[in-house]
DNA sequence: ATCCGCATGTAACCCGTTACATGATTCT
DNA sequence: AGAATCATGTAACGGGTTACATGCGGAT
Protein backbone atom coordinates (compact mmCIF):
# COMPACT_ATOMS: atom_id res chain seq x y z
CA UNK A 1 0.00 0.00 0.00
CA UNK A 2 2.86 1.89 -0.17
CA UNK A 3 2.11 3.23 -3.30
CA UNK A 4 5.47 2.15 -5.07
CA UNK A 5 5.82 3.66 -8.59
CA UNK A 6 5.15 0.96 -11.21
CA UNK A 7 7.83 -1.27 -12.35
CA UNK A 8 9.10 -1.64 -15.71
CA UNK A 9 7.42 -5.24 -16.54
CA UNK A 10 4.09 -3.57 -14.95
CA UNK A 11 4.31 -0.65 -17.07
CA UNK A 12 4.63 -2.98 -19.89
CA UNK A 13 1.64 -5.12 -18.78
CA UNK A 14 -0.33 -2.01 -18.95
CA UNK A 15 0.44 -0.77 -21.81
CA UNK A 16 -0.01 -3.70 -23.25
CA UNK A 17 -3.92 -3.89 -21.84
CA UNK A 18 -4.36 -0.26 -23.23
CA UNK A 19 -3.74 -1.71 -26.56
CA UNK A 20 -6.07 -4.52 -26.41
CA UNK A 21 -7.56 -6.23 -23.49
CA UNK A 22 -6.53 -8.77 -22.48
CA UNK A 23 -6.13 -12.02 -20.39
CA UNK A 24 -2.99 -13.15 -18.75
CA UNK A 25 -3.08 -15.86 -21.22
CA UNK A 26 -3.20 -13.85 -23.75
CA UNK A 27 -0.24 -11.75 -22.48
CA UNK A 28 1.63 -14.62 -22.21
CA UNK A 29 1.15 -15.38 -25.70
CA UNK A 30 2.21 -12.65 -26.87
CA UNK A 31 5.51 -12.61 -24.93
CA UNK A 32 6.24 -16.16 -26.68
CA UNK A 33 5.08 -15.58 -29.98
CA UNK A 34 6.36 -11.88 -30.63
CA UNK A 35 10.52 -10.99 -30.86
CA UNK A 36 9.10 -9.81 -27.43
CA UNK A 37 9.73 -12.95 -26.45
CA UNK A 38 13.26 -12.49 -25.46
CA UNK A 39 11.76 -12.06 -22.16
CA UNK A 40 9.60 -14.92 -21.24
CA UNK A 41 7.72 -13.96 -18.05
CA UNK A 42 6.72 -17.23 -15.84
CA UNK A 43 3.29 -17.48 -14.36
CA UNK A 44 4.38 -16.57 -11.06
CA UNK A 45 5.18 -13.33 -11.69
CA UNK A 46 2.72 -12.33 -14.38
CA UNK A 47 -0.13 -13.25 -12.65
CA UNK A 48 0.56 -11.43 -9.27
CA UNK A 49 1.69 -8.93 -11.48
CA UNK A 50 -1.99 -8.39 -13.42
CA UNK A 51 -3.29 -8.41 -9.50
CA UNK A 52 -1.34 -5.80 -8.21
CA UNK A 53 -2.46 -3.73 -11.17
CA UNK A 54 -6.17 -4.94 -10.26
CA UNK A 55 -5.61 -3.60 -6.55
CA UNK A 56 -4.36 -0.05 -7.93
CA UNK A 57 -7.48 0.37 -9.82
CA UNK A 58 -5.10 0.81 -12.85
CA UNK A 59 -7.26 -2.16 -14.34
CA UNK A 60 -9.96 -4.36 -14.23
CA UNK A 61 -11.41 -7.74 -14.55
CA UNK A 62 -13.59 -7.08 -17.92
CA UNK A 63 -17.39 -7.31 -16.94
CA UNK A 64 -18.54 -8.85 -20.13
CA UNK A 65 -21.25 -11.17 -18.86
CA UNK A 66 -21.19 -11.80 -22.76
CA UNK A 67 -23.44 -15.22 -21.85
CA UNK A 68 -21.34 -18.13 -21.16
CA UNK A 69 -18.44 -18.83 -23.08
CA UNK A 70 -15.81 -17.11 -20.36
CA UNK A 71 -15.41 -20.15 -19.01
CA UNK A 72 -12.38 -19.03 -16.81
CA UNK A 73 -10.28 -16.08 -18.06
CA UNK A 74 -10.10 -12.50 -16.46
CA UNK A 75 -10.18 -10.18 -19.36
CA UNK A 76 -8.41 -6.72 -18.40
CA UNK A 77 -8.81 -3.40 -19.25
CA UNK A 78 -7.41 -0.22 -18.40
CA UNK A 79 -9.90 1.80 -15.94
CA UNK A 80 -9.67 5.55 -16.75
CA UNK A 81 -6.81 6.16 -13.99
CA UNK A 82 -4.83 3.48 -15.59
CA UNK A 83 -4.94 5.18 -19.02
CA UNK A 84 -3.47 8.51 -17.60
CA UNK A 85 -0.64 6.06 -15.93
CA UNK A 86 0.27 5.17 -19.00
CA UNK A 87 0.20 8.09 -20.86
CA UNK A 88 2.79 9.44 -17.89
CA UNK A 89 4.97 6.50 -18.74
CA UNK A 90 4.79 7.10 -22.41
CA UNK A 91 5.35 11.13 -22.33
CA UNK A 92 8.69 10.61 -19.71
CA UNK A 93 11.11 12.28 -21.22
CA UNK A 94 14.40 9.79 -22.14
CA UNK A 95 16.99 9.37 -19.11
CA UNK A 96 20.00 9.14 -20.82
CA UNK A 97 21.29 7.26 -17.77
CA UNK A 98 18.70 4.36 -18.64
CA UNK A 99 18.94 4.31 -22.64
CA UNK A 100 21.91 1.64 -22.39
CA UNK A 101 20.69 -1.19 -19.53
CA UNK A 102 16.89 -0.08 -20.72
CA UNK A 103 17.32 -0.03 -24.37
CA UNK A 104 14.86 -2.68 -25.06
CA UNK A 105 12.31 -0.63 -22.48
CA UNK A 106 12.79 2.19 -24.59
CA UNK A 107 11.60 0.45 -27.64
CA UNK A 108 8.73 -0.73 -26.16
CA UNK A 109 7.84 2.47 -25.41
CA UNK A 110 7.61 3.42 -29.38
CA UNK A 111 5.87 0.68 -30.11
CA UNK A 112 2.86 1.74 -27.79
CA UNK A 113 3.34 5.36 -28.72
CA UNK A 114 1.53 4.44 -32.34
CA UNK A 115 -1.65 5.88 -32.29
CA UNK A 116 -1.54 7.14 -29.10
CA UNK A 117 0.90 10.09 -28.76
CA UNK A 118 0.96 12.88 -32.17
CA UNK A 119 3.64 12.20 -34.51
CA UNK A 120 4.96 15.59 -32.88
CA UNK A 121 5.52 13.97 -30.04
CA UNK A 122 6.82 10.45 -30.68
CA UNK A 123 9.33 12.82 -32.70
CA UNK A 124 10.40 14.09 -29.88
CA UNK A 125 10.87 11.05 -28.03
CA UNK A 126 13.16 10.14 -30.85
CA UNK A 127 15.14 13.09 -30.37
CA UNK A 128 15.65 12.56 -26.72
CA UNK A 129 16.65 8.83 -27.36
CA UNK A 130 19.17 9.82 -30.15
CA UNK A 131 20.66 13.11 -27.52
CA UNK A 132 21.10 9.86 -24.97
CA UNK A 133 22.38 7.41 -26.77
CA UNK A 134 25.08 10.38 -28.47
CA UNK A 135 25.80 10.70 -25.10
CA UNK A 136 26.84 7.28 -24.49
CA UNK A 137 28.66 6.57 -27.40
CA UNK A 138 30.87 9.69 -26.46
CA UNK A 139 31.19 8.55 -23.24
CA UNK A 140 32.39 5.16 -24.51
CA UNK A 141 34.56 6.95 -27.37
CA UNK A 142 36.14 8.95 -24.51
CA UNK A 143 36.69 6.31 -22.23
CA UNK A 144 38.71 4.42 -25.14
CA UNK A 145 40.64 7.41 -25.83
CA UNK A 146 42.21 8.28 -22.34
CA UNK A 147 42.02 4.51 -20.91
CA UNK A 148 45.68 3.46 -19.99
CA UNK A 149 44.29 -0.23 -20.98
CA UNK A 150 46.77 -2.00 -23.22
CA UNK A 151 45.10 -5.37 -23.27
CA UNK A 152 43.43 -6.45 -26.16
CA UNK A 153 40.16 -8.33 -25.52
CA UNK A 154 38.69 -5.55 -23.21
CA UNK A 155 39.11 -3.05 -25.84
CA UNK A 156 37.89 -5.30 -28.52
CA UNK A 157 34.41 -5.55 -26.18
CA UNK A 158 34.81 -2.04 -26.33
CA UNK A 159 34.24 -1.83 -30.03
CA UNK A 160 31.57 -4.30 -29.43
CA UNK A 161 29.78 -1.18 -27.78
CA UNK A 162 29.93 1.27 -30.16
CA UNK A 163 29.31 -0.61 -32.86
CA UNK A 164 26.12 -1.37 -31.23
CA UNK A 165 25.20 1.69 -29.75
CA UNK A 166 25.92 3.24 -33.05
CA UNK A 167 23.84 0.78 -34.68
CA UNK A 168 21.15 1.77 -32.49
CA UNK A 169 21.96 6.00 -33.03
CA UNK A 170 21.91 4.91 -37.16
CA UNK A 171 17.98 4.04 -36.96
CA UNK A 172 16.61 6.48 -34.42
CA UNK A 173 18.26 9.03 -36.99
CA UNK A 174 16.78 7.31 -39.89
CA UNK A 175 13.81 6.64 -37.85
CA UNK A 176 12.89 10.23 -37.32
CA UNK A 177 13.95 10.67 -40.83
CA UNK A 178 10.81 8.27 -41.79
CA UNK A 179 8.21 9.87 -39.92
CA UNK A 180 9.19 13.12 -40.41
CA UNK A 181 6.28 15.07 -42.06
CA UNK A 182 8.48 15.59 -45.75
CA UNK A 183 8.91 19.09 -46.05
CA UNK A 184 8.93 19.19 -50.00
CA UNK A 185 9.40 16.49 -52.85
CA UNK A 186 9.25 12.70 -50.55
CA UNK A 187 11.01 9.89 -52.01
CA UNK B 1 23.47 -25.50 0.75
CA UNK B 2 21.61 -26.47 -1.82
CA UNK B 3 24.97 -26.21 -3.84
CA UNK B 4 22.49 -24.26 -6.59
CA UNK B 5 24.85 -22.76 -9.73
CA UNK B 6 26.06 -20.10 -9.05
CA UNK B 7 24.32 -17.10 -10.77
CA UNK B 8 25.79 -14.72 -13.53
CA UNK B 9 26.78 -11.81 -11.32
CA UNK B 10 28.65 -14.06 -9.28
CA UNK B 11 30.49 -16.21 -11.83
CA UNK B 12 31.45 -12.20 -13.26
CA UNK B 13 33.01 -11.67 -9.40
CA UNK B 14 35.02 -15.09 -9.73
CA UNK B 15 36.20 -14.38 -13.06
CA UNK B 16 37.65 -10.91 -11.73
CA UNK B 17 38.86 -12.06 -8.94
CA UNK B 18 40.99 -14.73 -10.95
CA UNK B 19 41.95 -11.95 -13.29
CA UNK B 20 43.56 -9.92 -10.18
CA UNK B 21 42.73 -10.43 -6.51
CA UNK B 22 40.09 -7.71 -5.50
CA UNK B 23 38.46 -6.94 -2.43
CA UNK B 24 34.46 -5.43 -2.57
CA UNK B 25 35.71 -1.95 -3.18
CA UNK B 26 37.81 -2.98 -5.93
CA UNK B 27 35.27 -4.62 -7.30
CA UNK B 28 33.13 -1.94 -6.60
CA UNK B 29 35.41 0.76 -8.23
CA UNK B 30 35.81 -1.22 -11.31
CA UNK B 31 31.97 -1.22 -12.14
CA UNK B 32 31.94 2.53 -11.48
CA UNK B 33 34.80 3.39 -13.52
CA UNK B 34 34.85 1.10 -16.71
CA UNK B 35 32.12 0.87 -19.51
CA UNK B 36 30.93 -1.92 -17.64
CA UNK B 37 29.55 0.42 -15.51
CA UNK B 38 25.98 0.11 -17.40
CA UNK B 39 25.49 -2.16 -13.85
CA UNK B 40 26.16 -0.84 -11.08
CA UNK B 41 25.95 -3.38 -7.83
CA UNK B 42 24.82 -2.20 -4.54
CA UNK B 43 26.67 -2.93 -1.60
CA UNK B 44 23.64 -5.13 -0.45
CA UNK B 45 24.02 -7.16 -3.93
CA UNK B 46 28.07 -7.48 -3.56
CA UNK B 47 29.57 -8.25 -0.19
CA UNK B 48 26.42 -11.21 0.73
CA UNK B 49 27.83 -12.19 -2.96
CA UNK B 50 31.17 -12.40 -2.01
CA UNK B 51 30.56 -14.24 0.98
CA UNK B 52 28.77 -16.79 -0.79
CA UNK B 53 31.53 -17.62 -3.39
CA UNK B 54 33.69 -17.74 0.26
CA UNK B 55 31.28 -20.49 1.31
CA UNK B 56 31.01 -22.43 -1.51
CA UNK B 57 35.16 -22.48 -0.94
CA UNK B 58 35.85 -20.95 -4.69
CA UNK B 59 37.55 -17.93 -3.20
CA UNK B 60 39.41 -16.89 0.21
CA UNK B 61 40.08 -13.78 2.01
CA UNK B 62 44.04 -13.48 1.27
CA UNK B 63 46.02 -14.32 4.34
CA UNK B 64 48.56 -11.71 3.14
CA UNK B 65 49.91 -11.30 6.43
CA UNK B 66 51.83 -8.36 5.26
CA UNK B 67 52.29 -6.23 8.24
CA UNK B 68 50.09 -3.80 9.59
CA UNK B 69 48.32 -1.73 6.57
CA UNK B 70 45.54 -3.70 5.62
CA UNK B 71 43.32 -1.90 7.90
CA UNK B 72 39.88 -3.02 6.80
CA UNK B 73 40.31 -5.00 3.44
CA UNK B 74 39.13 -8.24 2.30
CA UNK B 75 40.99 -9.18 -0.26
CA UNK B 76 39.56 -11.96 -2.23
CA UNK B 77 41.70 -14.70 -4.14
CA UNK B 78 40.35 -17.47 -6.04
CA UNK B 79 41.03 -20.81 -4.65
CA UNK B 80 41.88 -24.28 -6.92
CA UNK B 81 37.97 -24.88 -6.91
CA UNK B 82 37.32 -21.47 -8.00
CA UNK B 83 39.87 -21.27 -10.99
CA UNK B 84 38.29 -24.77 -12.44
CA UNK B 85 34.64 -23.38 -11.81
CA UNK B 86 35.52 -20.08 -13.83
CA UNK B 87 37.50 -22.16 -16.22
CA UNK B 88 34.28 -24.09 -16.77
CA UNK B 89 32.29 -20.92 -17.17
CA UNK B 90 34.69 -19.56 -19.95
CA UNK B 91 34.48 -23.04 -22.27
CA UNK B 92 30.97 -23.52 -21.89
CA UNK B 93 29.60 -23.21 -25.37
CA UNK B 94 27.30 -20.20 -26.55
CA UNK B 95 23.58 -21.13 -25.90
CA UNK B 96 21.70 -20.12 -28.88
CA UNK B 97 18.63 -19.01 -26.33
CA UNK B 98 20.81 -16.46 -24.24
CA UNK B 99 22.59 -14.73 -27.00
CA UNK B 100 19.88 -11.82 -27.04
CA UNK B 101 19.21 -11.63 -23.00
CA UNK B 102 22.67 -12.05 -22.36
CA UNK B 103 24.85 -10.43 -25.02
CA UNK B 104 27.14 -8.46 -22.50
CA UNK B 105 27.47 -11.34 -20.34
CA UNK B 106 29.24 -13.07 -23.60
CA UNK B 107 31.11 -10.42 -24.17
CA UNK B 108 32.44 -10.45 -20.46
CA UNK B 109 33.38 -13.93 -21.17
CA UNK B 110 35.03 -12.73 -24.15
CA UNK B 111 36.88 -10.52 -22.38
CA UNK B 112 38.14 -13.07 -19.30
CA UNK B 113 39.48 -15.81 -21.53
CA UNK B 114 42.39 -13.20 -22.75
CA UNK B 115 45.80 -14.58 -21.44
CA UNK B 116 43.73 -17.38 -20.09
CA UNK B 117 42.12 -19.18 -23.14
CA UNK B 118 44.11 -20.30 -26.12
CA UNK B 119 43.75 -18.04 -29.18
CA UNK B 120 41.87 -21.50 -30.97
CA UNK B 121 39.23 -21.40 -27.96
CA UNK B 122 38.78 -17.75 -27.95
CA UNK B 123 37.98 -17.96 -31.87
CA UNK B 124 36.00 -21.68 -30.97
CA UNK B 125 33.69 -19.19 -28.93
CA UNK B 126 32.92 -16.50 -31.55
CA UNK B 127 32.20 -18.80 -34.11
CA UNK B 128 29.60 -20.13 -31.41
CA UNK B 129 29.09 -16.33 -30.65
CA UNK B 130 28.48 -15.66 -34.54
CA UNK B 131 26.68 -19.04 -35.30
CA UNK B 132 23.88 -17.99 -32.37
CA UNK B 133 23.69 -14.37 -33.87
CA UNK B 134 22.99 -15.33 -37.10
CA UNK B 135 20.29 -17.48 -36.16
CA UNK B 136 18.52 -14.82 -33.67
CA UNK B 137 18.58 -12.12 -36.76
CA UNK B 138 17.35 -15.21 -39.09
CA UNK B 139 14.50 -15.59 -36.61
CA UNK B 140 13.79 -11.88 -36.68
CA UNK B 141 14.23 -11.63 -40.77
CA UNK B 142 11.23 -14.95 -40.52
CA UNK B 143 8.91 -13.01 -38.48
CA UNK B 144 9.24 -9.75 -40.36
CA UNK B 145 8.57 -11.79 -43.54
CA UNK B 146 5.88 -13.87 -42.26
CA UNK B 147 3.70 -11.65 -39.86
CA UNK B 148 0.66 -9.70 -41.30
CA UNK B 149 1.20 -7.06 -38.44
CA UNK B 150 0.24 -3.55 -40.50
CA UNK B 151 1.17 -1.40 -37.62
CA UNK B 152 4.21 0.58 -38.25
CA UNK B 153 6.04 1.05 -34.62
CA UNK B 154 5.84 -2.79 -34.17
CA UNK B 155 8.07 -3.20 -37.61
CA UNK B 156 10.19 0.08 -37.20
CA UNK B 157 11.05 -1.51 -33.54
CA UNK B 158 11.74 -4.91 -35.79
CA UNK B 159 14.47 -3.18 -37.76
CA UNK B 160 15.69 -1.88 -34.66
CA UNK B 161 16.85 -5.14 -33.76
CA UNK B 162 17.87 -6.48 -36.88
CA UNK B 163 19.84 -3.80 -36.88
CA UNK B 164 21.93 -3.55 -33.72
CA UNK B 165 22.30 -7.58 -34.02
CA UNK B 166 23.96 -7.65 -37.38
CA UNK B 167 26.14 -4.97 -36.16
CA UNK B 168 26.86 -7.12 -33.08
CA UNK B 169 27.56 -10.08 -35.80
CA UNK B 170 29.57 -7.63 -37.82
CA UNK B 171 32.10 -6.87 -34.93
CA UNK B 172 31.58 -11.31 -34.38
CA UNK B 173 33.38 -11.41 -37.58
CA UNK B 174 35.54 -8.75 -37.55
CA UNK B 175 37.01 -9.95 -34.95
CA UNK B 176 37.43 -13.58 -35.91
CA UNK B 177 39.28 -11.98 -38.93
CA UNK B 178 41.35 -9.64 -36.50
CA UNK B 179 42.22 -12.62 -34.03
CA UNK B 180 42.80 -15.61 -36.80
CA UNK B 181 46.10 -16.33 -37.37
CA UNK B 182 46.99 -14.46 -40.70
CA UNK B 183 47.25 -17.02 -43.11
CA UNK B 184 49.68 -15.21 -45.47
CA UNK B 185 49.65 -11.65 -46.71
CA UNK B 186 48.76 -9.64 -43.66
CA UNK B 187 46.60 -6.37 -44.36
C1' DA C 1 -11.79 -42.35 -21.47
C1' DT C 2 -7.83 -39.91 -21.90
C1' DC C 3 -4.66 -36.66 -23.15
C1' DC C 4 -3.35 -32.21 -24.41
C1' DG C 5 -3.88 -27.24 -24.52
C1' DC C 6 -6.18 -23.51 -22.13
C1' DA C 7 -6.11 -20.77 -17.97
C1' DT C 8 -5.15 -19.22 -13.42
C1' DG C 9 -3.05 -19.50 -9.42
C1' DT C 10 0.10 -20.49 -4.96
C1' DA C 11 4.30 -21.40 -1.95
C1' DA C 12 9.23 -21.77 -1.10
C1' DC C 13 13.20 -19.82 -2.03
C1' DC C 14 16.62 -16.57 -3.43
C1' DC C 15 18.41 -12.39 -4.66
C1' DG C 16 18.64 -7.40 -5.52
C1' DT C 17 17.46 -2.61 -4.06
C1' DT C 18 17.08 0.81 -0.72
C1' DA C 19 18.45 2.71 3.26
C1' DC C 20 20.90 2.73 7.15
C1' DA C 21 24.93 1.73 10.37
C1' DT C 22 29.70 1.57 11.53
C1' DG C 23 34.48 2.40 11.87
C1' DA C 24 39.14 3.52 9.95
C1' DT C 25 42.10 6.60 7.27
C1' DT C 26 43.50 10.57 4.78
C1' DC C 27 43.00 15.42 3.55
C1' DT C 28 42.40 20.39 4.78
C1' DA D 1 38.97 18.96 14.50
C1' DG D 2 35.98 18.00 10.88
C1' DA D 3 34.97 16.31 6.34
C1' DA D 4 35.44 13.25 2.67
C1' DT D 5 36.74 8.86 1.20
C1' DC D 6 37.71 4.12 2.10
C1' DA D 7 35.53 -0.19 3.36
C1' DT D 8 32.30 -3.54 4.94
C1' DG D 9 28.21 -4.84 6.43
C1' DT D 10 22.90 -5.59 7.89
C1' DA D 11 17.58 -5.39 7.83
C1' DA D 12 13.24 -4.68 5.56
C1' DC D 13 10.99 -5.22 1.60
C1' DG D 14 9.57 -6.51 -2.94
C1' DG D 15 9.52 -9.22 -6.78
C1' DG D 16 11.07 -13.07 -9.94
C1' DT D 17 11.98 -18.16 -10.75
C1' DT D 18 10.92 -22.73 -10.09
C1' DA D 19 7.82 -26.06 -9.26
C1' DC D 20 3.59 -27.59 -8.18
C1' DA D 21 -1.66 -27.58 -8.04
C1' DT D 22 -6.05 -27.23 -10.12
C1' DG D 23 -9.91 -27.39 -13.23
C1' DC D 24 -12.21 -26.79 -17.73
C1' DG D 25 -12.60 -27.69 -22.62
C1' DG D 26 -11.94 -29.93 -26.93
C1' DA D 27 -9.69 -33.67 -29.70
C1' DT D 28 -8.64 -38.84 -30.72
Amino acid sequence: MTDRPLTSFEHVLLGSICMAPSSGYDLKRMFAVTPMGVYQPSSGALYPALRRLEQKGLVQASASGDGQSARHRRVYEPTQDGRTAHLRWLHAPVDPATVAPNLGLHLMRFVMMEHVLPRAEVLEFLEGLAGALEGFTGGLEEFAATTSMTDRHPLLALDHGLAVYRASLGWTRQTIAALSPSPAASQ
